[in-house]
DNA sequence: GATAGACCGTCCATAATAGACGATCCTTCT
DNA sequence: AGAAGGATCGTCTATTATGGACGGTCTATC
């Protein structure tokens, strides 16, 4: 409680995870990150186990540790939580996505653009099924924002194939 | 020379500009970074001032310190540097590049779409719109790597422009 | 030759990365 | 029941990166 620290954007998604999920083990946020928002957020596993720690330790979260076995941590997120998850929310930005393409970059500096392009438009078309198979099976009843992330998805990733695809020749 | 380090993409982005530059410092580096590389491959400032002593170390590039006024380091590419260089572009990847996107994170979690829009629309707008200046103002003589990763950054700030459209609504 | 504003370099505390490592748990087979 | 092997899970460490403050230097202008 009550060390103030910064909140970073991955403080807000821990706060996030555990207000949808509600009680969860850093692995729990492990799997739930990789299979959704791990796709427009690229983060660590590790730091899902010490940035609820020092949440906990600032009272943004409540830490419940099991006594046998594996000795896991349970995370609750608190009022004190909810109500930093909520106003960041509400702020809007004008921040553009940052963005980290190392065959772009391999491009930028003069490598040959058809060499790369067979695995890349191999990864991205991979990437859109597997988008295109979460909305096929019950995209319906996502909650509305995950939706939206996941059409997101689907127009960025349909673009990237195309082109590569120009780029493969 | 000789300590061995860790290349990493960082490394390689001051070996490239040092190769397409010629001798530069890093405030050098900084502006041609922020003028291209820097859309598809976000880097802190402070780092092309880290990363090439870390390169002088180990052999890759040469410095010479200015003896009077602002003692600014020069850098240049050896040998050495060029051969590591030479073979990191020969390299495939199939990794998908990396994506953090602040306003998507937030709807994610339940943010109004129509809220954060405007401003998000308005920044893509904008960013487009200096890509196509450039294309305009001479985009022929561009190298052809800068221009295709121009052409990727036309494409995707397109869609993005379309995405946010749509929920501006 | 003063001054304002741009230009430039460095530093520091904190956060994030990459990945190794080791423990625990579950299933299946005998 | 017990062993074996694979999946699950948690932690740690060394290295890099982040964000931003701070302070110095240069240049144009009056």
């Amino acid at each position: 409680m009550s060390s103030d620290i910064r909140l970073t954007p991955t403080s807000y998604i821990v706060l996030g995870m555990l207000r949808a999920a509600g009680e969860s083990t850093p692995y729990d946020l492990k799997r739930g990150v990789a299979a959704s928002l791990g796709n427009f957020w690229s983060l660590q596993h590790a730091q899902l186990y010490s940035e609820p720690e020092r949440l906990a330790a600032a009272g943004y979260v409540t830490e419940r540790r099991e006594e046998g076995g594996r000795r896991r941590k349970h995370y609750e997120i608190t009022d004190m939580g909810r109500r930093a998850l909520a106003e960041w929310l509400k702020e809007t930005t004008d921040e553009l996505p940052e963005l980290r393409d190392r065959a772009l970059l391999k491009i930028f500096f003069g490598a040959d653009p058809a060499a790369l392009a067979p695995r890349q438009l191999e990864a991205h078309r991979a990437k859109l099924e597997e988008y295109e198979q979460i909305v096929e099976l019950g995209g319906e009843h996502l909650p509305k924002g995950v939706r939206i992330t996941l059409d997101a998805g689907i127009a960025s990733e349909t673009e990237w194939v195309k082109f590569w695809s120009r780029l493969a020749g």
